[in-house]
DNA sequence: CTTAGCACTCAAATACATAGAGTGCTAAAA
DNA sequence: TTTTAGCACTCTATGTATTTGAGTGCTAAG
């Protein structure tokens, strides 16, 4: 009857709230599976061995804790982990110089949007020695600055959209007929001119409806420019990530399965469940965790899913994050994702 | 003295002979060490294990084969590879059906020259189930088709290039000083006029020398043109290469090493060493192929390399290849590696 | 020159014993 | 009622023989 207000919470008493914290924590430092005397010497409660299993019977029953067999020590489970990360765990504060590091490096060196996200999801890797992943930002933020269009055989334009933060983006559209250089040259004019400033969905919203409302009366230069810009803003649903560091899963003892990294590689390829995974926290209020299979994708069983989505002004426009075993050190990883969020979005905020 | 002719090349008698190429195709094939007797039914000699046993003492004596331990039958060595790819080896021809799944896939689908590269490096490895990599074509080959400045903040221009294919290049370069939208355009038009169809390493010379030359008198369109221009066709020594299906080697027995694996990988991230390895082999005739330590680079140790330079016109341009374990099917990959060469080029060419 | 025969070697598999870590349970102590 | 000492038990890891089988090298006969 030791009501502590903690206790209501998950049912679980102070006592082996403390144990499983120690618990967790010896493990991700150690790798092995925690011993009940071991566990006597590194919490600080003075209690026997004997006492301590009792408790670890408790927690195991529970599903919190579970041992590989019979005479080797309790490892967190899945549950262990998110009772652990929810409730238990103190982050650890970044050392300034992981701060610096990451202001310098995502501020000053960068250059373009593209150049500041490929180091965020570098650095993320690099200080946590786990895989790191930028999901590129949305669309709806990108407007434009400026647009030419080029003649190239074949009926084919090249189109190069030059975008608000100096980034340029490159594709190459099929028209119904072949355009003159001059033709295009002032249809992107007039494009320029009525449309700079403005994102490129809306861009292609107000193209539809000009083609739309004026489908007679229009002058040869608007109606090639709206043929064809009706084509270069197309769709484009631009969803991708860059991901760096998955050699550093090489390292870790957890990762030893070949078959099953083959699986997790093949998934960063082919990149779509990652995509719906990261497109989950999208709505989230900060950092985010999924913890083996609460990511409900089979690779991920075992591993830990770090995310946070990041803001440029008041607007989410993407989501970043880590990828590691689910034997990671959380107290580090959760502020460095969240740091890195933030100063991410103050770097694209500055461009 | 059976002096055949095939026996003065490298002082192995014709039987001796067959009986490496069997074994090695064996050892490809199965992955295993092959004993004596396996070899007798394999080779069409009929000969009793025990001389073919006598055989492969002298085979082993001259370091073409070595067995991994007394009872275990014999495995090629890196040298026993060698002489098998250079002198005993029947190349496959390929299937009609990957022959026009190469050329379509190379020709059809890919529109721009990069598209075209990420193409071959994904088949190079799709059809070999190797990782494929290819090296990007030569900067000389690269002639300017327009160019474009845009003023940034901070003294900063966005050069955005095209060139001759399609292909659009953008960097940021930082200026003395600020120039305006107006300048800059005009200055654009100049080179446009002065440079286009010149190969970019050109332009920066032919920029130089008119620096050098007309210090002095010279316009302010064409002193902004110049300044600009200096730096916007600066070196970019742009060493770079696409790589495919990396993921396949981890389908390897002989891959299993983790750490070594790592390693591996690791170098295909740092890059420098496989461009070093891709480079030696630009002014080759054709298909090259390095053998384990043959490539002089120690975590490509227990890997081959099976690369041929693919040419634009007459010129050659670049290399491309496959990197995977010493024990791979060389009758398939080396045709597959010389006709994706073809088929590149040609590709590349009728851009 | 070829090959049968045989002794020999070595890895891999199997079986068995042992040590050590850790558990659960019980009964006594607090 | 809670804690803990004690103990039997379980299971892995480790080490040691032993056996089996594949394959060799050598020798002597064909």
């Amino acid at each position: 009857m030791a009501g502590q207000s903690t206790e209501l919470e998950h049912g679980l008493s102070e006592r082996a709230q403390t144990l499983l914290k120690t618990l967790v924590e010896r493990y991700i430092r150690e790798g092995q599976p925690v011993g009940s005397r071991t566990l006597a010497r590194d919490s600080k409660l003075d209690l026997s061995p004997a006492t301590i299993r009792n408790v670890m019977a408790d927690l195991e029953e529970l599903g919190l804790v579970a041992s590989p067999h019979t005479s080797a020590g309790r490892v967190p489970t899945a549950r262990g982990y998110r009772l652990f990360v929810d409730s238990l765990l103190t982050v650890k504060p970044l050392r300034p110089a992981t701060v610096s590091r990451l202001k310098r490096e995502l501020g000053e060196r960068a250059e373009t949007p593209g150049e500041v996200i490929e180091s965020a999801s570098s650095l993320l890797s690099a200080i946590t020695r786990l895989a790191g992943v930028v999901m590129l930002p949305r669309a709806e933020q990108v407007t434009l600055r400026q647009v030419e269009f080029l003649p190239l055989s074949g009926n084919r334009v090249l189109v190069i959209l030059v975008t608000n933060n100096a980034e340029v983006q490159n594709r190459i559209i099929h028209t119904g007929r072949a355009y003159s250089a001059a033709e295009l040259e002032a249809a992107a004019n007039y494009i320029n001119r009525e449309f700079a400033g403005r994102d490129l969905r809306g861009i292609r919203e107000a193209v539809a409806a000009a083609m739309a409302r004026a489908r007679d009366d229009m002058g040869r230069i608007m109606e090639t420019a709206l043929a064809v810009a009706d084509r270069a803003f197309e769709g484009r649903r631009d969803d991708d990530f860059v991901l760096a560091g998955q050699n550093h899963l090489l390292e870790y003892q957890e990762m030893a399965d070949i078959e099953r990294l083959r699986r997790l590689f093949e998934a960063f390829n082919t990149k779509r469940d990652i995509l719906h995974l990261l497109d989950q926290s999208i709505d989230a209020e900060g950092v985010q965790i999924f913890i083996g299979q609460e990511s409900g994708y089979e690779v991920l069983d075992s591993c830990s899913v770090v995310t946070s989505p990041y803001r440029v002004g008041d607007q989410v426009v993407g989501v970043l994050g880590v990828i590691g075993p689910t034997r990671m050190a959380y107290d580090r990883v959760i502020p460095i994702v969240d740091v890195t969020a933030r100063l991410l979005g103050a770097a694209l905020s500055s461009e």
